[in-house]
DNA sequence: ACTCGTTAAATCGTATACGATTCGTAATTT
DNA sequence: AAATTACGAATCGTATACGATTTAACGAGT
């Protein structure tokens, strides 16, 4: 099994890149036929790439209208970040942090203290979550938790434009550092989860603004 | 958004009929002509659907040579029964099981006594996995073990053949509704865990017998 | 009997064509 | 002014065509 690449591969990519830079966001619609001459690729490729994304529940495909980002309800953003809470609790628990990764946690933070744009944050907070969670030997949890994550994406690209969001996370995560670093876990896990539990706050805040 | 369905949806549910009824299984490429032609459904649709079941990681695209169920590593098998054991544990915690669940999970294991053909017992073993969780209110989390245990299919088909298993469920299955009724969830939690870590090693067991 | 090379057939992945549905806009009616 | 209708353009979902790759079969050589 070679390393050739399949198109739908690589639109993938391309959307999940579009996801990550927050060009595409909620209530968008995915136009094929310009993402078609965006990308050079047709769009037999392309609606197969859509329809992995839909079965990620990332996007939705409504009939005869395409692919477009629809918004969680409440109960879902609810339900998404207590599963990944209690993922990332049970990944931490069965990972022992050595000195390295440690370093490497407090390496994000410090650089999480000094970006000067508001986008370059969150590859900050999705690299300390992956980093935290990084030497659980479960391919399989890390991988639910990354798809998990994933689905939140577009809410968190909204809490970047509140400018006490990065700071608070930022605080929330030193202070897991801090309880790791002290080797002391179960104090680490509940940190942990209520840093998620701040986030679900402050998501279920903002789209009850957004509704507002 | 209306009831329509796309022809990639009734795809996918055959698809998925096909692997719970063990007529799809490890080592099998599908045939795109061949399902096109049972299926009087043309190969776009279908490709969009085989796209999806490669997102979930329950078949592997081979480039140029299609999509195949590729058999899971020891490791994968191991990883996922370990993360699917601890959200049903998670997802029985935040259960509350009334009498009628509860009397629901009895009926089931009466009717797993009764089966007479070896091809039925794998609804019960999976309904009786679904019931146990059922009332979790996490409707992620219950999706996310959908997807998992999807995943195990193939290999608890192949257990099916092995007369001592459904009995050995059925011992199992029993002790842990025992422990629910009369409350005691921590003693539930620990059976649970140590019936998916019998299935592990009886996968693990079969897989041994099958490479050798 | 086994191996290798060649060739034809089968199959895959993608682009394109096309009928069905939706969308956007203008005109008409209330 | 607001609501409804009509119509053309845009878009979607699917079928089909086609070049590239893989597979299977066959013959020649050892």
């Amino acid at each position: 099994m070679g390393h050739v690449s399949v198109l739908r591969d690589k639109i993938k990519e391309h959307l999940l890149l579009q996801i990550r830079e927050g060009q595409l966001g909620i209530g968008k619609t995915i136009n094929l036929a310009a993402l078609s001459r965006a990308t050079g690729i047709s769009v037999t490729p392309i609606r197969e790439a859509l329809s992995q994304l839909e079965h990620a529940r990332i996007i939705k495909a409504v009939p005869n209208r395409g692919f477009v980002v629809s918004p969680l309800s409440k109960s879902e953003v609810k339900d998404i970040i207590s599963t990944i809470a209690q993922l990332e609790i049970m990944a931490l628990d069965a990972s022992h942090l050595n000195t390295d990764e440690i370093s490497a946690l407090k390496n994000i933070l410090v650089r999480m203290e000094t970006f000067h744009h508001i986008s370059e944050g969150l590859p900050f907070h999705l690299e300390f979550h992956s980093k935290l969670v990084q030497a659980c030997q479960n391919k399989v949890l890390l991988q639910v938790l990354d798809d998990l994550r994933l689905r939140l994406s577009f809410y968190e690209h909204q809490l970047l434009n509140k400018p006490q969001f990065l700071e608070s996370m930022l605080r929330q995560n030193r202070s897991i550092v801090d309880a790791i670093e002290e080797d002391n876990i179960p104090t680490a896990a509940l940190l942990l989860k209520m840093n998620w539990m701040a986030i679900l706050e402050l998501m279920i805040a903002q789209m009850d603004v957004k509704k507002g």
